[in-house]
DNA sequence: TATATACGATACTCTGGAGTTCCGGATCTT
DNA sequence: AAGATCCGGAACTCCAGAGTATCGTATATA
């Protein structure tokens, strides 16, 4: 009598009726506007097809999400969850490692998030909070993964002490995004070498194979 | 009579009545379109916006451009043409020379290009002439500089043969993309310094300030 | 069982913007 | 002067897509 009496006036602990939402359509959803972002671009992109793709109806969109832009920021703050925490490699030697990380899984996975990326850059204008979950989920991963092998190298003393590390860790991602994004040319095992031993360890102060040795101005 | 008969059949000769086309009105639509373009992208950028930027009506754009997309293509291809075409510096050091080109008139024009870039990153896909558009009008010209400035410091042997200078030239750019866009800071002389003496001359086999040469092993 | 909510599916409303047409006036050729 | 084409401006058509409502069904509580 009492304890019924607290169920029907607390308003504030809403004792749900009826059937109860499925959480797993959460995912699923949010994948299927990922799958669609890549492909056709904010703007490309239709409620409808997500729902499509989702098997979902539109109904059950716009229950959970308010609104399309919402759900948008929703899907990409949420691509840094399902990441393949693979664990870094530790070959011995700075390029080694670098070497190490490149794999044909890493590189297909990376082309369709900057294609999504590419597909929201324009909106981040009017959500700015766009650019941090797409930042977070797209490139400070890769960035963070450069800089803990470059640190390891510097606790070996393998790199000075002095190089700036923040910033090396980060050209990669930004040149393979333009590579990508503005060259149209996919990233293949020889682009990425090419970087390293062009671009990153000399600018670490190893020399890549045989370059800036040979000609050393009064060494 | 006989002149008037061909004048009068010959349709490939058209010889035009009426008031002429002020052509000179192009370029203000061209400019007024990149002008919204760099303020709302591409999707938040309508005729009517345009048409009023420029003082113009909806008909003199559409009597010049069948659609909303070939504006923007022409637009974006057309920011190629008025550049400041500045004379390099020459200091005589590739240090000297990279740091006298950070000028606060460059680093405007360029937040300005690199918004143009983000508004019109999303469409790419739907016309890759866009994208080789946006390369040639805000990447290209910036590497061009960086690579003539690098392949004279070559030539007087400041730096060694062998460098990769193609791709070395690229960094700047990307990076200040990717500050603009995703980080969303602003580009000062601090940070183009930071990269010219962290990434830029060690990549390149010159030392930074004091940077990678006291614990470089076994020198 | 009765009630309440979630589901997929479909039909619907409504709005913004692309593209068109028309106007009065200006400028060109003949 | 007459006809043709331009101009800026404004009203118009048309449609895709965001968001809403409804229906039959499934699943939960009481």
């Amino acid at each position: 009598m009492l304890a019924h009496d607290i169920t029907t006036l607390t308003a504030d602990l809403p004792v749900k009726l009826g059937r109860k939402r499925d959480l797993g359509r959460d995912a699923e959803i949010l994948d299927a506007a990922l799958e669609v972002l890549s492909e056709t671009g904010y703007e490309g992109m239709t409620i409808d097809m997500v729902a499509t793709r989702a098997k979902a109806g539109k109904a059950t969109i716009y229950r959970r999400w308010p609104s399309k832009a919402e759900l948008v920021i929703d899907a990409v703050a949420c691509m840094k969850k399902h990441e393949a925490t693979a664990p870094l490699p530790d070959t011995g030697t700075l390029r080694g490692d670098l070497i190490a990380m490149i794999k044909p899984q890493s590189i297909e996975d990376g082309e369709k998030k900057f294609q999504i990326m590419a597909g929201v850059l324009a909106m981040i204008g009017q959500a700015p909070e766009l650019a941090e979950a797409a930042n977070a989920a797209i490139i400070q991963p890769r960035a963070a993964a450069n800089r803990t092998l470059m640190q390891r190298a510097k606790d070996r003393g393998e790199i000075a002490a002095g190089c700036d590390i923040d910033t090396v860790s980060l050209v990669t991602p930004s040149m393979v995004a333009y590579r990508v994004l503005l060259l149209r040319k996919t990233v293949d095992r020889e682009y990425l070498i090419s970087l390293i031993d062009g671009v990153l360890l000399p600018a670490l102060g190893l020399s890549g194979p045989a370059a800036c040795e040979d000609a050393r101005p009064r060494g």
